[in-house]
DNA sequence: CATGAATGAGCCTTCATTCAT
DNA sequence: CATGAATGAAGGCTCATTCAT
């Protein structure tokens, strides 16, 4: 858990985002308060995708952006902070965005491709946002203090996955057979492998992945 | 021009340039040589199981070992160069423990529970040293430095993994449906997931892995 | 790519990027920036002349300064742009005084002995500091990182010593015999060879150094 | 003053060198020390005069030689005692030639041109040679173990110069209006900023040279 | 609110030197 | 004689964090 460190404006952060338009003075500093995160996190993101959280220094992302190097701790406790605020804050675009996949495609078959595609097209698109991502994973398993926050995303991704695989059975009239763990985990290894690959400037990878994306899908009911 | 700065260590380790098979010095020299960086690794591995790459200093290495803080540089080029030696040497073993696995079993069922059973005991065993892998791979994401020792070391993986697959199809008498890097990726995925759930506390993760193993094993051969 | 690593230090130091003649705040903060490399110089300056460049660190500098030793390092880039800033500040101070003696001297005879008296006054009371100098100009013939800024400055002394013959010249109505390089090289020549007997302990050093700067200058001019 | 650290073997050197063939054992292991330290230095020199002296580490003066590590240290006493020795071979060396140029000239002529020649042709080929020795001579101006040696190769220097100034005095039946130590503090002041712009890659430097050492060495003459 | 100056711990690496073999 | 393993001090540099303004 973390402990707050005193900060005379700091406060639980994400309170009041969805409420628009209150009149109340506090109400509008906190909005602020997460507007300014927001943008902040949106900043950092091209200098951590860049280089990953070990070789980001606070420093680097305030240059590669048009604050200063104080503003970030003055928005975020430290590092660990920003970096998760950065990656949950990607990850919830993410998860939009597969969903409304799941919302357009009408038949089994529809879903599939659309499901391969997606995979590939964000593979190529945001492979450094993905590779981020794996890296704020990574270090959880050493960091006790990410430990939550990725569960809990991870969780989220999860979720999403099933969303398509439920939706995918629905259209094809058959259960899975696999537990939404086992699934999440399985096409997570695809991606990442697929990331791996991309990476090391394989051409092909992309286009393997959305292949392996497809049959895996389609093996996960029974023929 | 005036190569490498004149760093002491031999040049290409472990290959013995006189004749193969002699008792003379050069070949007892190299021997030492070589065995003294695997029994650094060995103490580093420790370390840096421990605390990953990233957090890890050579100087805490060295603290943590009997060896003095200068004799990590003596007998490694760099923080990379021993890393990479630890990883490529644990995964060595690795490999050496599914191969025999693979000949020892008899039946496709036989198999598989060992195939389960070892994963899921390796989890729980060496759970620290996995995690080391991954981060080492992550890193690879990020510096080029990294990345073909890491695409070799995962080659070296995927080829272990297949071997597991043919032996089973053998024993099945049907041939398996995914090729070696899918297959490889859907098992990697199942055991990353099952070791950040490990890492995090749940008491079940490594039995659920088994089963999961076992249950993606059986599924990758068509009914 | 993402540029320099984000060191903090401002890029182009001193070039005042808004409107020249202002009071504002950008100024006065640039020029805030200048006068604390300009004192970090100083302040340098002490340790590096003692030492050298070679045997000289950082933390050695700050430990004979009021600051810490970090501070050096969030003013100059590095240890050779340290060393190039404080020998470059320093001689600007060298090329004035010498330019004020050009100035003042009325005859021939006069400019004569006022720059073989400067230049064996420079020699006993800043051993130390041209010295340094020298270290500098000698670094360069091995690292082509300060030959540029070593160039640069040698061409300043030339052309100091330079308006310092032409004056001469003009006294005398005659025209110098040498080229401005040439005559540099005879003087600076003559300068090293005092400096390393001043500093080898020779009492008479300085007296020489002034006969024979005297005795060189006139011989410039065809009798 | 060197004190001598009490090795086993270490002698003053340098002792009995000119003694070709005696019988005795010991000198006969004096003479195969001074061999070793001679071919060591020889071996050296390259390294050295590549980087420099505070940039050359012993294990690289090792690595590209055919020697040990070890071996350097048991023939020097330590990296001031083995630079030392290599200049000072070295100039011995450079004296020697231009002692023969001095023989062979036979009008005044025809010496200003062979001794412009003679300066130009070793800038161009032995310019690392001499930059080692600029590098060794300022190290002198800081450490004070160097001062004596180098103060006795200057000083072999400038009688090898006065040798050359003589004699065209001779030739040319007139004496010479400055005094030793004048006339090589200007030669060594052409030469180095001759050897400054030669590294610094201009073409003309080893040409301008050449001629303004001719034109001064006539010069130092009244016309 | 925001800035950026300043700190000092810590990191990787280099190296002269010692010493057992 | 010679080797090269081992040491540990020292250096340049980075960086999260603090804090006065």
């Amino acid at each position: 858990m973390l402990v707050d460190g005193g900060h005379p404006r700091r406060r639980e952060p994400g309170i009041v985002t969805d409420v628009a338009d209150r009149s109340g003075d506090k109400t509008r500093q906190v909005d602020r308060f997460d507007q300014r995160r927001a943008q902040l996190a949106m900043s950092a993101l091209v200098t951590l995708s860049e280089l990953g959280y070990a070789r980001t220094s606070l420093r680097e992302i305030a240059q590669n952006s048009e604050f200063s190097h104080g503003v970030l701790h003055y928005y975020f406790r430290n590092k660990a902070e920003l970096i998760t605020y950065c990656v949950k804050q990607y990850k919830a675009e993410c998860v939009t965005r597969y969903d409304r996949m799941v919302e357009t495609a009408e038949t089994a078959e529809e879903l599939k491709t659309a499901f391969g595609a997606a995979t590939a097209a964000t593979l190529r698109e945001n492979a450094r946002l993905h590779r981020l991502w794996y890296d704020l994973r990574n270090q959880s398993l050493f960091e006790k203090l990410f430990q939550a926050e990725v569960l809990a995303i991870d969780e989220t991704l999860e979720l999403m996955i099933w969303r398509v695989v439920s939706r995918y059975a629905e259209l094809l009239g058959k259960p899975a057979d696999f537990a939404p763990s086992t699934t999440y985990a399985l096409f997570d290894g695809l991606f990442q492998q697929g990331l791996l690959k991309h990476l090391a400037g394989r051409e092909d990878a992309a286009r393997c992945l959305q292949d392996s994306v497809e049959q895996v899908l389609a093996r996960l009911f029974t023929t």
